[in-house]
DNA sequence: ACCTGAACACCGTTCAAGT
DNA sequence: ACCTGAACACCGTTCAAGT
């Protein structure tokens, strides 16, 4: 069946099939996904570059779908609204997060989101020479708590005997209502910790 | 030549040469390793169950050698020792970190410095509801940090025009330059958070 | 332009055979 | 106990051939 009149395949379409397989938390690759589209593997290489370029194609539609809503308000509404943008989409592609994790961000989309942030953050009265630093750690953080909710429940249990640790993940709650309640703590210490330095800038 | 008198192989020395493949920035795998080793890759799972324990062996071999020494001091040392520990151990074997990051910490001494952390913040005032999270911002940022120091360059470097982002990218330092200044940026921050919310409890 | 099928150079893992 | 060699079931990618 080679040559159809109307083609089978699109980026599109490739992209969606990857989608499919990342959310189920199926084995992902190039062959999975021209298995589940019936066709073969050589045949994404038409639309594709390769395995690379469908997962940019994934975080450039995860980056359209949660980014662009983060536009006004204060500098802290930003960069809380950033986090929490996304905090939901790797809540809601959680088997995604070590493959975008691995790979330079090259989508536009996701470096506007980023753009917006810094300049807003310079608006705000944060010092040029800090702003790239301020976005780094927001993005660390966001990226870290990205990991902690993509990982294992038995992260924190410690298979030796442990003098706090155990305990406090016994008595705690588990999953993604613990990583939940971490991303929140350290949203709340990230906004502290950056209002209580604007202030201080402000001194001078 | 099976079964020679004295073994060619050890987990110490398949540690080893996975190490040494890593730290090269070379193509990590059970098949690399052993011809590294000048040997059959079957033969290695006569003393290891497969790559994912020869990783962990690896996250172990590092973790004895930079995490034991934060054991005194206040609260705060603590924290920023544990945080310094782990960015010496990123920043001189960057290449690990992609590795580790999509595996759960099984070894006891990674485990046993969480645990130090965990006792020393109970201890120092943090209610132990609080505790668990803290431990997981300090980690999300270590490895985010981790992470950006791993990732090449170009990460902040947009194809496209932007508002801000272009230009503090090509003002400011670059690499490894780049990265340590956010770290410490952004350790400051974490400190200055924690801070203000321990002399927040201390106020009811 | 778009798909197939064969081919290539890899993976990680298992297992019988050898000493 | 420890290594080899063959085998298996995978990868991602290239490319000539077909319409």
């Amino acid at each position: 069946m080679p040559r159809p009149r109307t083609p089978l395949l699109s980026t599109d379409r490739i992209a969606d099939a990857a989608m499919e397989l990342v959310d189920e938390g199926a084995p992902f690759g190039v062959n999975a996904i021209a298995r589940r589209l019936g066709v073969t593997p050589s045949s994404l290489y038409n639309h594709v570059r390769g395995r690379d370029e469908i997962v940019e194609l994934m975080r450039g539609r995860l980056g359209e779908r949660y980014l662009p809503q983060l536009v006004g308000g204060t500098w802290d509404e930003v960069v809380e609204g950033s986090l929490r943008a996304q905090r939901r989409m790797y809540a809601e592609h959680p088997f995604l997060i070590p493959l975008i994790v691995e790979q330079t961000i090259t989508d536009p989309t996701v470096i506007a989101s980023y753009d917006h942030l810094a300049t807003t953050l310079a608006a705000a009265g944060f010092p040029e020479d800090d702003v790239l630093d301020v976005v780094a750690i927001i993005d660390a953080f966001s990226i870290g708590m990205g990991l902690d909710l993509a990982s294992p429940d038995e992260v924190w249990a410690p298979e030796t005997p442990t003098e706090t640790l155990g305990r406090l993940v016994a008595v705690g709650p588990r999953g993604a209502a613990r990583s939940d309640r971490a991303f929140e703590s350290g949203l709340e210490l990230l906004l502290d910790g950056l209002r209580l330095r604007l202030a201080r800038y402000e001194l001078d």
